[in-house]
DNA sequence: GTGGTCTAGACCACT
DNA sequence: GTGGTCTAGACCACG
């Protein structure tokens, strides 16, 4: 899986990366028990220093999306593992963007009937 | 309409405000041609500085959600105004939010069928 | 209120920082509302990188004992608000930790009595 | 006895199992004088290193927990053995653990009476 | 060889 | 002037 950074967004690395990893599980690019790139593998392909890399690791950690491993390095985990474990706020967060992004469709002229079909659509895409 | 700030989140202050601007528009509590607070009463209001609201007022005009009247302040657009055509144009911002909370809703368990729902819901909520 | 740090144990620098600044809201020397020292005023002080001293408090944050205001630098929750927003799982993890301490304080000889007495104790410090 | 491992915890494995048996120990589980599995047993039904398992019970031994007997391999000791005198005994560590994990026990919200009740129990278990 | 931690110094967005 | 982010390079404990 390779990852497309935009430097210069506003949206810092690290949350691009975690942001890609978690889009990645969802469409089952990343199967659950999956090796990632270690951090410095994933640093070296990005162009980005380790720490950075390291900092989004450590996030999807923390929100139970992957496990770091001492042995063998970070691995997707189990769906089943993924009922949020360390960060409750994370689903109201979620649902936040999820209201203002379709209050913009809204607003872009975009009706119902075609919201609720791209939102299918994107719940599907890759399942 | 009053706005609820969460200083400490790591959304800025003048992106909250933008948003629960747009959210105000697409639920209908701002109505097309009403005005907006002056810079100063919002800023003063929220317990922020005006150069933060001015910011917020800045991004919403140039994202064409509202005017801004030399004589009455800023006044929220005619939705036809705001309005474009069809899937396509829904911001790219827009779109990846909605495809990152898609999958994160995914992941934490949400089936096809309530998300659906939930987006059905968010669309019509203050319709 | 000064920190000691000890560098050279093997608990990392950053969790140090945070356990003291744990302990000194729970035994009343830092107060509800209270304002931190600045990320780079910590660090000086302590003779340590900012970064460290940015990661306890990005901890402290996580886990919901301090807020983040973005104007006005770190300060102290409200007790009130303590109530485990960000991590799920720390209360396990005190929990934990409470059990082994007890299980060496036994087999160190310390009776029924004594242990409770001291448990009390440790609670009423700066109460 | 079986130890319950977690890998992806931020407490070293070797540490861990130093952990589980000194609650063995504490709670009777592992009696006096008896023997622990060798190093290479453990070591294979953990699924971990034996070097991991031999720093453990190097660990073990230095703290007194344990005896390493040439021709029986490692066995608890006598409580004589690891038993010392009143409170002043506490290793410094434990009570310092124990002061914290208090501190977190009082943010969360737990009251004394509760606490106190909390410890007497732990204590009790497995006597 | 892995992730975790730390440093010294830098830039930036936000307020 | 604040916290947040990032870099380049380093050391260490763990396995």
């Amino acid at each position: 899986m390779l990852l497309q950074l935009d430097f210069g967004s506003d949206v810092p690395i690290y949350m691009q990366i975690r942001n890609q990893i978690v889009l990645g599980i969802a469409d089952g690019r990343l199967q659950p028990g999956e090796r990632l790139p270690t951090i410095r593998a994933l640093a070296n392909e990005c162009g980005v220093n380790t720490m950075t890399v390291n900092k989004a690791y450590a996030r999807l950690k923390q929100e139970a999306f992957i496990e770091a491993d001492r042995r063998s390095g970070a691995v997707v985990r189990m769906p089943a593992g993924v009922r949020r474990a360390g960060d409750e706020s994370l689903p109201r967060r979620a649902q936040e963007a999820l209201r203002l992004a379709i209050a913009e469709a809204k607003l872009a002229g975009m009706n119902r009937e075609a919201l609720v079909e791209l939102c299918g659509r994107l719940y599907d895409e890759g399942v």
